[in-house]
RNA sequence: CGGGGCGUAGCGCAGUCUGGCUUAGCGCGCAUGGUUCGGGUCCAUGAGGUCGGAGGUUCGAAUCCUCUCGCCCCGACCA
């Protein structure tokens, strides 16, 4: 058991922190709130916006950059959005030794300044759709911050699109949000129900808003990814018009969508445990890594590590890429090394001693569930591929388990308060209320609606009666 | 912003009530040497502090008083 972090049921909180500080993840900043990324985490990072990069790219969006800093007078343009975000924005008031004529807010989404850049750049039907994503930071004052989850600033993806018509932006929406469904599942090993969510929750100034919503190890719900229909709100409000084939002029339907580094903190509470990080391959930077063991350092240095690295080597080329990772840390005792490498969720673990050697074996240990095989040294290779696919299949599976198993049903609001109250995790039931009801289901339990269960699940409201209420899944949210 | 708590070595803390017995300690970590070595060895030696800051009381302040800065937790808030 690893002595430097806190169980997961001794307090929840305290565990998640630990975990992140024995991977060497991220750092408290100077400035509250604010998170440093440290070089392992920072991978992580990497490896993630990679997957979703290249997902975009397919889909045919190209990436752009805009500025950090927007005219505050854009956030009063459109009225919902106002609202929703001036509470949270942080002003630039000087500049250059002076008080600046207008302030500009540090962007909290770009939504405002990509319209006033839009509105400029298309006139014809033949400029649409536009199809761009930005990879930035942006700024939200949150009261109260948690690494990863929700700090001051954060890194993340904004895809700001604009269509000729409301099915085709409806249809781009939709198609991110099966992007975002697929990425988080296949490579984050991260179950998620991909619904719409309710009024009450919706994006300042979107028509509709989609999340995928996963479940923590603690039952608890965290928003991963999500992806707005923005009607023609930001089109009126900052003038995106075009011509169309008659000539007439019309206004743009649009579209955004984003995923943040609080996926990294999903990744963390969705599958680490009490010894620390637990990272799914097709993610991890380092897949494998490779220990030279031996009593006597020379001969872990001179005998062993050579056979290491040819090793590494064949295992970075069958992979495709640099992927492993050899330890020659022979000052430190196996145990010691064993450590470092589980908490920072290495997924597999490959040993190489004066024992495997006389044997003529590897022994290979999977971070996720430990157990741990001697392979002959010939079928190390595939045995790595196979062991590698085996995990991240495990994973999900572990992860998908878990949250069908804190999924309940309630058929009133009695039901679903005291589900919500001793059970905790998802609780699905009929849901055609305002948002006014939200805020006093939230009032009354904790719990938020976290999003409509996707298919044509109609019954009876457990609030206002009425039929053709939409399934709904409610939890407690981070 | 309301309620509570805390600032002493890189981290976690004791000492503060009852000022002097501390040259400000302890654990972890770190450095060096030895020992050990297949899931966090053991031992020795050592480096590391303007006790959050300013002012005051006193022969004497980490300790008492005043002011101030910051952080954490709970609540409110959080597309």
């Amino acid at each position: 058991m690893a002595r430097n972090i806190t169980p997961k049921d001794e307090n929840y909180s305290q565990w998640y922190l630990d975990v992140i500080k024995a991977a060497g993840m991220a750092d408290y900043a100077p400035v509250r709130g604010c998170m440093v990324i440290r070089p392992t985490g920072y991978a992580i990072w990497e490896s993630i916006q990679k997957k979703f990069d290249d997902a975009f790219k397919k889909t045919g969006h190209v990436n752009a950059y805009f500025p950090l800093l927007i005219p505050d007078s854009f956030f009063k343009k459109e009225a919902e959005h106002v609202e929703g975000f001036s509470p949270e924005l942080a002003m630039v008031t000087h500049a250059g030794g002076e008080e600046l004529e207008e302030p500009f807010a540090i962007r909290p989404t770009s939504e405002t300044v990509i319209g006033y850049m839009y509105s400029k750049w298309i006139q014809s039907w033949r400029d649409l759709p536009v199809l761009i994503n930005q990879w930035c930071n942006v700024m939200r004052w949150e009261k109260r911050p948690r690494l990863f989850l929700r700090t001051s600033e954060f890194l993340w993806q904004e895809g700001h699109t604009a269509h000729a018509t409301a099915e085709e932006a409806q249809e781009e929406t939709l198609k991110m949000l099966g992007v975002y469904r697929d990425i988080i599942e296949n490579e984050l090993a991260i179950p998620v129900i991909a619904g719409e969510k309710t009024e009450g929750e919706r994006f300042p100034g979107a028509d509709h808003t989609y999340t995928c919503e996963a479940m923590m190890s603690d039952t608890r719900a965290l928003q991963a990814g999500t992806s707005h229909f923005l009607g023609q709100n930001f089109a009126k409000a900052f003038e995106i018009q075009y011509q169309d084939k008659e000539g007439n002029l019309q206004y743009c339907w649009t579209s955004s969508w984003g995923v943040s580094t609080r996926l990294i903190g999903a990744l963390i509470m969705v599958h680490s445990d009490n010894d620390g990080l637990i990272v799914p391959p097709n993610i991890a930077p380092v897949k494998a890594v490779i220990l030279p063991i031996s009593k006597d350092e020379s001969v872990a240095a001179n005998e062993i590590l050579p056979k290491a690295k040819e090793l590494s080597a064949k295992l970075d080329e069958e992979l495709g890429g640099m992927f492993t990772k050899v330890d020659t840390d022979f000052h430190m005792r196996p145990g010691d090394r064993f450590f470092t490498h589980l908490q920072q969720g290495i997924p597999l673990r490959l040993e190489l001693g004066e024992k495997d050697l006389q044997a003529g074996t590897v022994r290979l240990v999977r971070r996720d569930t430990g157990e741990k095989l001697d392979v002959k040294a010939e079928n190390v290779i595939p045995t790595v591929k196979n062991i590698l696919a085996d995990i991240q299949a495990n994973m999900f599976t572990r992860a998908k388990t878990f949250r069908d198993e804190n999924t309940h049903d309630a058929q009133s609001y009695d039901e679903l308060k005291e589900i919500i109250e001793t059970k905790g995790g998802f609780v699905r039931a009929y849901f055609a209320g305002t948002p006014e009801d939200e805020v006093k289901i939230r009032e009354d339990t904790g719990a938020t609606p976290r999003c409509i269960v996707p298919g044509e699940h109609l019954g009876k409201c457990f609030m206002t009666g009425q039929d053709n209420a939409k399934l709904t899944i409610f939890a407690k949210a981070y």
